[in-house]
DNA sequence: ACGTGTGAATAATTTCACAGCC
DNA sequence: GGCTGTGAAATTATTCACACGT
């Protein structure tokens, strides 16, 4: 039983517009945060979090201090304190309802991805437009028919979408997901899509990251040629 | 105590460092010029490029420009050219023969995601350490004993790293790795890994990327609550 | 005309360095 | 002594705006 230690600060927002490059890494902070807290290590400096998560510990402390004071000078932070404020400040306080659109070997493996539930994302629906899959179990959830992707969505009231179809279906789907109301996209798809202005879009490019890979490998591996090209 | 800091590079070649920031987006370009190229259009502008890859025209011209002139003005970019000169710039004319470590949900899925074959990745080899696994066929793979890492990677040559596992083998399987002397490795491990410095680690967290989402859902839905004082 | 290529201007981000507090 | 919090400086990235070639 955790005693009062921090009274639960009566939730104002205090927080403006973070610097998207400091969100990516407040993430960052708190897995290294939640890994921590299973350890029971209860104080953490800036040093250590910025050694975990491969940045300068004065580029941490600054990210910190746009959430707010929480440290302790001298001291360092609290663990469980700092991981509640980080986590305030990203909306994981809320409750994300996702529904991932392909039940593909990636949309399977996402389904069962024991990460997302673990940090409050709730896998509510799993769609696919193959009729061999729809009626199937995948972890704890039945495939749906992605021709009811609509019926779905509102059914399961969820908030966020996960794509991870083929390059090929996926900017119709994706204009689907926004016409239901949807605006909060992860796609997995390896093509450009287009939304709204007012959608909020990420995408993730395996073969993008191990092409940025290769560019430094490159770099390492090789010496510079000289490729004046014909 | 590495001292690989250098002040000024009094160079008198042209530099051929790519700007972060630039390397990532060009692999975007890259995916938009392939679509094209599929498409059988042979001509693009800065402009269309940007709007696919969503970002300005100006950026997209000061990143190609760092690849030398490979535009035409007033009429823009042959694709063939600039997708052969991407793809130059950013190493993938070598060949990258990847091994993707653990076989579970994602890592079965990685191994079978033609979008790594299609842009000159190579899958040589996936492992696991479940014997109930080993042996069986995955694609076109079959699964290797994680024991025999280090063999399996210098048979195959494998010269990059994908890590698909738990959290919690993936310190120790990745120092192995780093010791098997692979300098690119590619973590999908939902923690914080620690390399050499002349390792190339790059992280793929997706509950990272939800949890971006929805700190910019968060403040779209629930507008900041504008209270300084009153 | 059109759209690239690019220096110059602006903005964002990181790093420095040190005052302030435990 | 140790470590946070933070303005100021340095670095990096983006945008502007227009000259230039086709």
């Amino acid at each position: 039983m955790t005693s009062a230690q921090i009274p639960e600060e009566p939730v104002g927002v205090p927080v403006r517009q973070l610097p998207p490059a400091t969100v990516s890494r407040l993430t960052l902070y708190l897995r290294t945060l939640n890994g921590l807290l299973a350890e029971g290590i209860d104080r953490v400096s800036s040093e250590s979090l910025a050694e975990s998560a491969g940045v300068g510990s004065a580029n941490v402390r600054k990210d910190l201090s746009y959430l707010g004071s929480y440290g302790t000078r001298g001291v360092g932070y609290e663990v469980g304190h700092l991981s509640r404020k980080i986590a305030q400040a990203l909306g994981l306080t809320h409750e994300w309802r996702v529904a991932i659109v392909g039940a593909g070997n990636l949309g399977r493996a996402l389904a069962r991805y024991a990460g997302f539930e673990s940090r409050g994302f709730d896998v509510v629906a799993l769609l696919d437009a193959d009729q061999m899959l729809v009626g199937t179990e995948i972890g704890w959830l039945r495939v749906s028919d992605a021709d009811d992707l609509e019926t779905v969505l509102a059914k399961t009231r969820a908030n966020m979408v996960v794509l991870a179809l083929p390059g090929g279906v996926a900017q119709s789907v994706c204009d689907r997901v926004v016409d239901a109301g949807i605006s909060s996209i992860l796609s997995f798809a390896p093509v450009p899509l287009s939304v709204p202005e007012d959608v909020n879009l990420r995408k993730v490019d395996m073969a993008t990251e191990l092409q940025i890979l290769a560019y430094h490998a490159q770099r390492l591996q090789f010496p510079p040629l000289d490729q004046t090209g014909a």
